[in-house]
DNA sequence: CGATCCCGCCAACGA
DNA sequence: TCGTTGGCGGGATCG
């Protein structure tokens, strides 16, 4: 109808004209001039924007700010080229000879890409809360003249970036870019965790060694050696608030695309060009998950499927396309365009501020550290299930049921209808608290302090959905704190090896990485390095404190360790697998593992812990944990006063974040306060455990867990957008001669090669900018004899 | 001819 | 059973 109203009777006459219809049998849908019309018709663009309040230009605009300049020229280009340009020659042709079918739609007309980019313009990049955001998928298919099933794929891809969340079917909620920062943060966590950069450099070193292999076996076995430890969980990583309500709607079990997606962005952020080849990508997830090994189909559709996410997330100015060159030829690639995505470790924070800021969910990126403590112990724990199970068969066959439910709990807010949480986003209020599970995690980065991760056992209590097992990680300042949602099977490794898995090590290790950038250390080996050489990480064994060279860092890996560990002894893990399962019944399992940012949840408004709460929270976890650690937390209230901090503020991060950003999230108001100054969005996820525990009885009234206890400030490189890749290193050329690449990335790129102690593997190095923003080029990889081309298409 | 990837069958789910 | 999702891969296009 929308159409109609803007089109012109003739072009739609044209439009409806046997001749297309001739052309294509499929879709009458299909054939109306979805495309064109925006640009071809007179008046305005109809089909685009129909109901959008926003306008074609508003779009680009958006998509303008959004990206860094040259996507957005570009980006502009293709929009205004192709598809403009193309359609209304198109439609010249049609008017004027009529009858010739000439062109249905060729098929780039109808490709995803442009698809996507006619979806995207619909929606703002950052919606304001107030508007309904709401998409209703047989509407926009029908606007945009294609198939459902051609939505559900763009769909699929936004909602692994979190950039819309599905509310009821049919029917999803659109976030656009606000909560994008964070969730690529979570991702590269998450990327890291899985060691995507060891495994994407093995994966390049074998093909060096021997290029062919084709016979992927060795290669995947390779891999799969390698990485396979790591082959994570299949987990998706979402944002607080939104998923529950997703996964309330969509219970499918694969999500694959969403997965894969996420997977293949974390390919991104982690490796240092941020140039990922489709080989590559698909190489590595398809070891991930599957043992067995890949045989040329599976191959083939694996890299169809990443055709499919990389056409939307070129439209989203995420990546674009490039080639490779290698010996062997070029290959297809992409490279990152979006913003860069920081790293917990690049930021520094004082302990103390940091235990101060997590407490309030300001920004962070400490949020990180706890994820990869979950993560890897994940994986850990599949590894070791792998050992022990020698067949790897069938994916989970577990009733998921008992073991997830140990962890899962689902919130409160979940279970608030979407309207419902709508009108309480308001407010502070929410409570989601899915459970959380103890977790070694992290102590505050850099200073003694420390705290552990705190990841308490929610409750859960009443929640009824609840996935598989969601754990909820104490977030981060940043405000990310994360559930993840352990696959069934995983759970159930999980729960199985709850001990190691307390353990990991890993985490602690990143932290303490962490600790030691901040003192600026330029070069670090980055974790990622470590599990190299550790390659086949031995889950349980993880790593000892030992390494750590930095007093810091030793005594926070210690730390975690004997935190790990006292948690394990602790009944926490007990009650909460007793609420698990109480819960089960009532609850819905997710199949996949999902990993759920806490951060955005608005956090109840009194958010502000008083420093007091604070500290009484530090206390608490500590005892809780029962570690011998306990006191361990350095932070007096008065310190913590001290800390909080504004910086926090300044990351661009928060501006992501704030408050309106969150948008549709569930999250309260961001009203909340901080306890001092920080007033920036927080996540609401302390002041919901609190409230969850509290509710749970697992803690008392009075006694208050730290969401987080790290808090960073990320000092972000105020760039959002993708600034500096230094790593770009090798010949990649873009597909648009854009900009001369920077000789200075390549000296950067040199400086880190230099650096690296590790040698042409894998490095990363931090670095901290005087002016004070922390940017961290990451590692880069060099392989030495392999050189990587990135041309243009 | 290889790189892309559209198209839609059909299974998995939920209602 | 039916509608919604979305895995999947044949085979058409593109370059």
């Amino acid at each position: 109808l929308s159409n109609e109203q803007y089109c012109f009777l003739p072009y739609r006459s044209v439009l409806k004209t046997p001749l297309k219809q001739a052309a294509t049998s499929h879709s009458v849908l299909t054939e109306i001039q979805p495309d064109c019309q925006p640009l071809t018709t007179p008046p305005k663009p109809k089909e685009v924007i129909p109901a959008d309040p926003w306008t074609p230009t508003s779009n680009l605009k958006i998509l303008i700010s959004a990206a860094s300049p040259e996507i957005r020229n570009r980006e502009q280009r293709k929009l205004s080229n192709s598809t403009s340009e193309v359609l209304q020659a198109k439609y010249c042709e049609h008017l004027s000879g009529d009858e010739y079918e000439k062109s249905q739609p060729s098929r780039k007309e109808k490709s995803l890409g442009l698809l996507c980019h006619k979806f995207l313009a619909r929606y703002p990049d950052y919606p304001s809360t107030a508007e309904n955001n709401y998409i209703c998928l047989d509407e926009v298919a029908e606007e945009l003249n294609v198939e459902r099933r051609r939505i559900y794929d763009i769909v699929n891809v936004l909602e692994s970036l979190h950039m819309v969340s599905r509310l009821a079917k049919n029917r999803y909620v659109w976030h656009g870019r606000h909560n994008l920062s964070k969730t690529l943060q979570a991702l590269k966590k998450v990327g890291e965790d899985n060691k995507y950069t060891q495994q994407i450099q093995m994966i390049k070193k074998r093909e060096y060694e021997h290029e062919f292999d084709f016979d992927g076996e060795r290669n995947e076995e390779m891999a799969r050696s390698l990485g396979s430890n790591e082959h994570s969980e299949m987990s998706f990583v979402e944002l607080p608030g939104m998923e529950f309500r997703a996964a309330s709607v969509n219970s499918r079990k694969d999500k694959s695309l969403r997965v894969m997606s996420q997977k293949f962005v974390m390919l991104f952020l982690v490796s240092t060009p941020q140039v990922v080849s489709l080989e590559v990508a698909a190489k590595i997830l398809i070891g991930e998950d599957q043992l067995e090994d890949l045989d040329k189909s599976k191959f083939k559709t694996k890299i169809r499927r990443l055709y499919d996410i990389a056409n939307v997330l070129s439209s989203l100015g995420l990546i674009k396309k490039v080639h490779v060159a290698e010996e062997r030829g070029r290959k297809p690639a992409f490279k990152w365009t979006g913003p860069e995505v920081l790293t917990d470790s690049q930021e520094t924070i004082p302990s103390k501020e940091q235990c101060s800021k997590n407490l309030f969910p300001s920004r962070g990126k400490q949020n990180f550290t706890r994820h990869p403590s979950l993560i890897k112990l994940v994986r850990s724990i599949e590894n070791d299930r792998r050992k022990i199970q020698s067949a790897p068969t069938s994916p989970v066959k577990i009733s998921a049921s008992t073991d997830q439910n140990l962890l899962a709990f689902p919130s409160k807010m979940a279970q608030v209808p979407p309207m419902a949480k709508h009108q309480l986003e308001g407010q502070s209020n929410n409570l989601f608290s899915p459970e959380v599970v103890p977790k070694p995690d992290l102590p505050c980065t850099a200073a003694p302090s420390q705290q552990p991760a705190l990841t308490q056992p929610l409750g859960a209590g009443p929640l009824s959905h609840s996935p598989v097992s969601p754990v909820m990680l104490p977030q981060t300042p940043s405000g990310v704190s994360y559930a993840i949602y352990l696959h069934p099977s995983q759970a159930h490794t999980v729960t199985t090896y709850s001990p190691s898995f307390m353990l990991q090590p890993l985490p602690c290790a990143n932290v303490t990485e962490i600790k030691s950038t901040n003192s600026k250390v330029l070069n670090r080996i980055t974790t990622a390095e470590g599990d190299s050489q550790i390659a086949t990480d031995v889950p349980t064994k993880a790593f000892t404190a030992k390494e750590r060279p930095t007093t810091k860092s030793e005594t926070s890996s210690q730390q975690c360790l004997k935190r790990s560990q006292a948690l394990q002894d602790s009944n926490l893990i007990k009650r909460c697998r007793s609420d698990g399962e109480s819960l089960d019944s009532s609850l819905t399992f997710f199949p996949s593992g999902y990993l759920i940012p806490l951060t955005q949840c608005t956090h109840g408004n009194k958010a502000g812990f008083s420093n007091k709460e604070k500290a009484g929270i530090c206390s608490l976890q500590h005892t809780t944990y029962s570690s011998p650690i306990a006191g361990v937390i350095p932070v007096t209230a008065s310190e913590l006063k001290a800390v909080n901090i504004p910086a926090f503020h300044i990351t661009p991060l928060n501006i992501m974040l704030s408050p309106t950003s969150i948008g549709a999230a569930p999250v309260l108001s961001n009203t909340c306060l901080n306890s001092g100054n920080t007033s920036s969005t927080q996540n609401p996820s302390s002041s919901v455990l609190n409230f969850a525990l509290q509710h749970v009885g697992l803690i008392s009234a009075g006694v208050q867990v730290p969401a987080n206890p790290v808090l960073q400030h990320v000092p972000v490189s105020s760039q959002p957008e993708n600034v500096s890749h230094s790593s770009e290193n090798r010949n990649l050329q873009e597909e648009k001669p854009s900009v001369p690449k920077e000789s200075q990335e390549s000296q950067i790129v040199t400086e880190n090669f230099f650096r690296t102690p590790g040698g042409p593997n894998t490095v990363s190095s931090l670095s901290a900018n005087s002016d004070g923003t922390n940017r961290t080029s990451q590692g880069t990889l060099y392989i030495p004899q392999r050189k990587l081309e990135v041309s243009e298409d």
